[in-house]
DNA sequence: GTGAAAGCGCTAACAA
DNA sequence: TTGTTAGCGCTTTCAC
């Protein structure tokens, strides 16, 4: 590997510019009020020594880490499966590099993992953290909560509406009202829907847009998927079975969409002219390549990783200067969705 | 959010025990030569304070950090659109959490970043590097080596054999070897080859890979790919257009191999009566939903993150007991290949 | 086996 | 403006 060469320390730096520790001190963190000459004399010795401060001393004193813990539970599921999981991240990445902020990666599969990650939130190692809790009894939460950090959480949590938690979330609901009015308006009247996996609050929202516009559907017009192509082929074959006059599908992702696109190719309906369809998300290696296109609901998944960062990292900058910020201290929206679009292409 | 309680520290805990700070801190740690009793008293005393100890203080002292940086450079690339990166991610994650380390993860896009992760690995923030240098001429793999941090890198960096840098690679070579001879096997003799872009690595492997059977191959039986959907398409209307007497492709990924299959069957070519298709990867969501389904050469991409961190870890641990821990001192393989299988689905 | 004390590298009062 | 000083919370000799 590399042998680690002794880091030369702030003392170094002072001693070579003829100053003293609190001098560099301040120059290395902005110079304000340090007069010029020595400005530069510190500025010099710290280039020449190679000097980059110790972050752990710093913190110590500090008690800031400019980092932030991001917290995935149970990769097993559908995150790994498509890039949205990858481009949250980036969007996250992205705004806590502009803060200087680091990003710290918890993924959790399970019981044994939520302890240890309870244990690094409370250990005090990251100033806030951005939590993923996908599924309905999710007990990151309340774990998260209990830690003590501050938290923004991506995607609704399943919790009543008296916990104000702070969260980032897509219109699911809305979106899919938008996906099955266009279906509606393309003169679909047998409209199906595909749901996701339904211990999540995005599966639930999307199937209760669904029926906001389907006011009294079929009942045997909804089946129940998993957000997976395979998924998607069940629940399209059900459909057929159960009511051979459908005209139009919603499904609840462009996965689950593509396996239905492959079951109704198989069963010779041909799409859009017999039976139309529509996604939900946009993702583009599949909704672009299935075969018609997936005309769908687009969401912003990076742009919701940046505003996830962005609220944390700007409730962070508050409680640093302001008084109050105890709990719900703030009057502002305690969850921001997103607005979606639909994306029309050749599936409907 | 949530306030901030001021989290309980050593003092606290040994004042509670009544005992002095070294003996918590001696518990705390592994409890080596605290006899029973005390030992007892102080993990009751922790357990009814909630302490957790605190890091910075403790990495100031042992300059240790129980951290590894995972650096991923310019995820705008493939990297981003098909689940590799998450396998990887979820494989050192695995591994990491075993050894209680942390995983930091530094996202770059271009050279403005790459000063940040200078920095960043410079500032001794963490114990070891993880880095995915996929490009041929990315200049931080030189600069991480600069940063003097132990690191490991994934995928076999654009070196000479003079630098025994650490990596992990499948054996892209020896897989497209292994899929080539295979479309021979089946009677093929015009076998065409859709390659990777060609700045990385495993593209020119594989490359290299089909030459080694193919020794002198038709040189229009070669079109250059980009890992994509789309630029597999277009390189196999070239194939197809410059050889129509072509009867197998090899292509470098799975996703350039689903473009493929578009074409040839837009073309009217049977897969695999006509044109028999190999890819490379066994992405499940793609390899699994092409029609038909790919035959494809897996590579264990979660197991070469695990290894990766594994690798690491282990040189870490080394570096603390023995002595000869300088570059290069112990002579293991400095590069470790995984193998590949061929998984044999409906195209070829 | 246990405690006292020094100090890791830094920031932040406070003095000068 | 600049320097002096006192810790931040922990580990680690070194005595006892």
């Amino acid at each position: 590997m590399t042998e680690t060469a002794p880091r030369p320390t702030l003392e170094a730096v002072a001693a070579r510019a003829g100053v003293s520790r609190a001098t560099v001190s301040r120059v290395v963190n902005g110079g304000e009020g340090v007069r010029e000459p020595l400005v530069e004399r510190v500025l010099r010795a710290v280039e020449e020594l190679g000097y980059v401060p110790n972050q752990a001393a710093r913190s110590l004193v500090t008690k800031r880490h400019d980092a932030v813990a991001v917290v995935i539970a149970e990769p097993e599921t559908r995150v790994f499966a498509d890039p949205f999981f990858a481009l949250q991240l980036r969007g996250i990445s992205k705004e806590l590099t502009a803060h200087d902020s680091q990003l710290v990666l918890l993924l959790t599969e399970g019981r044994a993992d939520h302890a240890r990650v309870g244990r690094y939130l409370a250990g005090g190692h990251v100033d806030g953290a951005l939590v993923f809790s996908l599924h309905l009894d999710d007990p990151l939460p309340e774990l998260v909560q209990r830690a003590g950090v501050p938290t923004v959480f991506g995607g609704r949590p399943d919790w009543g509406e008296g916990n104000r938690s702070v969260y980032v979330d897509s219109d699911n609901r809305g979106g899919a009202r938008e996906a099955v009015r266009y279906l509606v308006g393309l003169g679909r009247r047998r409209v199906g829907h595909i749901t996701g996996a339904l211990d999540q609050t995005s599966a639930v929202d999307r199937l209760d847009g669904f029926r906001d516009v389907m006011v009294d559907a079929d009942p045997r017009l909804i089946a129940e998927g998993d957000f997976t192509p395979a998924g998607g082929e069940r629940a399209m074959r059900l459909l057929l079975e159960r009511c051979p006059d459908l005209d139009a599908v919603f499904a609840a992702n462009d996965l689950a969409a593509s396996g239905a696109l492959r079951v109704l190719r198989a069963q010779g309906r041909r799409v859009p002219e017999d039976v139309a369809v529509v996604g939900f998300d946009d993702m583009l290696p599949v909704a672009e390549q299935t075969d018609p296109p997936l005309t769908t609901i687009r969401q912003d998944i990076e742009e919701m990783g940046r505003l996830m960062a962005r609220l944390l990292l700007r409730a962070l900058d508050r409680r640093g200067t302001s008084l109050d910020d105890g709990p719900g201290a703030d009057d502002g929206p305690s969850g921001v969705v997103l607005p979606t679009t639909l994306v029309r292409r050749a599936s409907a």
